[in-house]
RNA sequence: GCGCCCGUAGCUCAGCGGAUAGAGCACCCGCCUCCUAAGCGGGGGGCCGCCGGUUCAAUUCCGGCCGGGCGCACCA
């Protein structure tokens, strides 16, 4: 709540130069925060700038201009500093009454509708670290647009259809030599997803043992794509559980969707036929009839994009992508073309939709369907803006959707589809070795990490995670709350454990490459998201003591704030590293600029490691400035107002990570 | 070969061109008659990979190297 008061800093200071220098150019220049409360609460380096076109030094400018900024509203002060900076101090009083009291809200943005597709996992085994990461990042992503108003529609896309349901297919089939009611009892009689987890990798192995068996593999992945026989049965059986349970262990890390996108809807209902005719017609997709692409439709790719001529080959060929294959089926990236369209809302077909699920949000789930649609489905797709969460590894691909987009003439939309990039999640070898997996070989064993593999079932599962967290929470929970039921310790320590795995996947920034280490994510100390809620919990803490020993409650507190002397609001100044009241208010304040930064740079760590230091101040604010105990009752009451501030702010900022505060730690 | 990402303390990582380069972990020392020690305070530890360039100012921007990772299928 902080955006308010820079932006009128920095009208007023335009102004001032516009005055003081008959300036008609004001160059762009920021509002900063300096690197500490002693030197000021905002900072502005504009005389720096403005040295060589005003020849003069700045700090001869940054005087001139402190001199020019006379009674700026919820200003204090204006100071120009020896190097050329002008510092800003704040009205403290009305700054820390009015927050304290909600009476700043948060700026509404113009919004656009717009969809986060992620998750997305392949519906034939649990769900792994790698695939938390997606879900997270998409999950915060998704809460951080709607806090600004962007109306957000959350789209999981299952790939129903593809080889990796087909191959557990065949495992059933042709290991365990089982029909689709065998199938459907072991589906109700063990953990499905895990079941099929070792499955997978057994499979894998069994396709190694003999090449040939290969073809059962596409013998099976073709009846499943044509649809209306058993394998396609058993693959929508198959598809139908593990999604169910994707979905309960994202709702345990608090993941919610709006609508699961089947690709094999996209297939039934022609997306991809209508999509294609629109590529034909524009001249985006030609035949090739010679070379290595003859008889595939092919996607000219363009200038600077990807493609290794193979040796002796002309570079032609390799800047060429195949959408549709010689034998008539189309590539992935054809059928995510059309739902691309789709989601733009010009594909000019829809889905047809049914309820899927209900969810603890409240908000009913829907999935798409091909035929018997429900009554009641909300208007989806026809978006403006598009995020599809993907790890990096596939930008190729995403680079292509935006290209067809801009084949077609619509360079808008290829403007907005936004490829939400991250880097993937690895694992340490000392994990990968907890889990049994024996010591890397060769090249492998050099490499700092070890790569997540489902297909080699080489992976730490979701649940397990929460799992050993939840019961480590647990521990901790009752060891401190003996008076706690069961059921709430349960509830507390599960709440511990999903803030500690989601503040671990937002901490880093989605460009590094995580080399998830098991004691690391176990740890619930410093920067860590059990450290986060902790701070909020002692901050409720003092709020439920001061009700009941001196019957306050928080609008006791923030009443009458006016009146009270404010000797506190400037305790601790002039010490070097402070760690007093206003440093703590102020802090708390830049949520919403924070929140900003967040996602012009789609970057969540800086909301993570702003949260986290927000945390740190408190703390620390804690330890030294007594609440409940303090004697003096305008000291205490506005210590309260700011602890009612930070423990606001902060609530705020965990949300938006997916965090919950439990009732006691 | 081409493209993208990464290189900052022993380890894992932050650092929207600016004020003494920070945090966590690990290690050492202190703090529970005091609102929960999942905490707090203090300490040691840095050619910000290397070389150039732009700039009043470069860890930050640009170029070139070096090292590591990931892509560049008629897989997804």
């Amino acid at each position: 709540m902080i955006l308010n008061v820079q932006r009128h800093v920095h009208d007023a200071v335009t102004d001032a130069l516009r005055r003081q220098f008959g300036l008609a150019e004001v160059p762009p220049f920021a509002i900063e925060v300096p690197p500490s409360r002693a030197l000021g609460d905002l900072a502005v380096a504009v005389a720096f700038q403005l040295a060589r076109t005003l020849r003069k030094a700045p700090r001869a400018i940054a005087g001139d201009l402190a001199a020019a900024l006379t009674d700026l509203p919820g200003v204090a002060r204006v100071v120009a500093a020896p190097n050329g900076y002008l510092n800003l101090y704040l009205e403290r009083r009305p700054f820390v009454a009015a927050r304290a009291r909600g009476e700043v809200a948060w700026d509404p943005q113009p919004a656009e509708k717009t969809i986060v597709e992620h998750t997305a996992i392949n519906p034939n085994k649990a769900a792994h670290v790698g695939h938390l990461r997606n879900a997270a990042l998409g999950d915060t992503l998704v809460r951080v647009l709607r806090l600004r108003g962007t109306p957000v529609e959350v789209q999981n896309y299952i790939d129903d259809t593809g080889v990796q349901v087909a191959d557990v297919i065949v495992g059933f089939r042709e290991l365990e030599h089982l029909s689709l009611t065998d199938v459907q009892r072991i589906a109700d009689s063990t953990r499905f997803d895990y079941y099929c987890w070792d499955l997978y990798s057994r499979v894998t192995e069994w396709y190694d043992g003999n090449a040939t068996r290969l073809a059962v593999r596409a013998s099976a992945l073709h009846d499943l794509e044509r649809g209306g026989n058993e394998t396609a049965a058993m693959g929508a059986f198959i598809v139908d559980r593990i999604v169910r349970a994707h979905l309960k262990t994202m709702a345990r890390l608090n993941i919610a969707y709006d609508l699961l996108t089947y690709e094999g809807d996209i297939l039934r209902l022609q997306f991809w036929a209508h999509a294609f005719g629109i590529l034909k017609d524009q001249g985006a997709v030609f035949l090739q009839t010679d070379g290595r692409h003859q008889g595939c439709w092919v996607m000219r790719i363009e200038e600077g994009g990807l493609g290794a001529p193979e040796p002796g080959e002309p570079e032609e060929e390799s800047r060429e992508k195949v959408i549709v294959r010689s034998n008539g089926v189309v590539t992935y990236v054809g059928k995510d073309i059309a739902n691309q369209f789709w989601k733009f809302g010009f594909l000019g077909r829809d889905f047809h939709y049914r309820r899927f699920a209900a969810q603890a949000t409240g908000h009913p789930l829907w999935a798409t369907t091909s035929t018997d649609g429900e009554p009641g489905a909300p208007p989806f797709g026809h978006a403006c803006r598009i995020y599809n969460v993907i790890d990096s590894r596939q930008m190729y691909l995403q680079a292509l959707l935006s290209q067809a987009l801009r084949t077609l003439g619509h360079a808008k939309e290829a403007e907005n589809s936004v490829h939400f990039s991250y880097e993937m999640v690895a694992l340490s070898h000392a994990t990968a070795r907890e889990l049994g997996y024996p010591p890397a070989e060769g090249d492998d064993a050099k490499k700092p990490f070890v790569e997540v593999s489902g297909r080699k079932g080489l992976g730490v599962k979701v649940d397990d995670l929460l799992d050993l967290l939840a019961t480590k929470a647990s521990a901790e929970v009752s060891k401190r709350n003996a008076e706690l039921s069961v059921e709430e310790s349960e509830r507390v320590a599960a709440q511990i454990a999903t803030a500690a795995i989601r503040y671990f996947m937002l901490k880093f920034s989605r460009g590094k490459l995580i080399v998830f280490d098991m004691e690391e994510a176990l740890s619930f100390e410093g920067e860590t998201g059990p450290y986060l809620q902790y701070a909020v919990v002692r901050a409720n803490n003092i709020f439920r003591k001061l009700e009941d020993r001196d019957g306050l409650v928080e609008a006791d507190v923030l009443s009458g704030l006016d009146e009270l002397p404010d000797d506190e609001l400037r305790s601790g100044d002039g010490e070097p590293d402070a760690h007093d009241l206003w440093a703590l208010v102020f802090e708390a304040a830049r949520l919403d600029d924070i929140v900003e930064q967040t996602i012009r740079a789609l970057e969540f760590s800086i909301l993570a490691k702003y949260a986290f230091g927000l945390a740190q101040l408190f703390n620390a604010f804690y330890h030294r400035y007594p609440i409940l105990n303090e004697d003096d009752a305008a000291r205490k009451r506005w210590r309260a107002a700011g602890v009612a501030y930070f423990r606001q702010q902060l609530t705020q900022a965990l949300d938006l990570m997916g965090i919950a505060v439990p009732t006691r730690m």
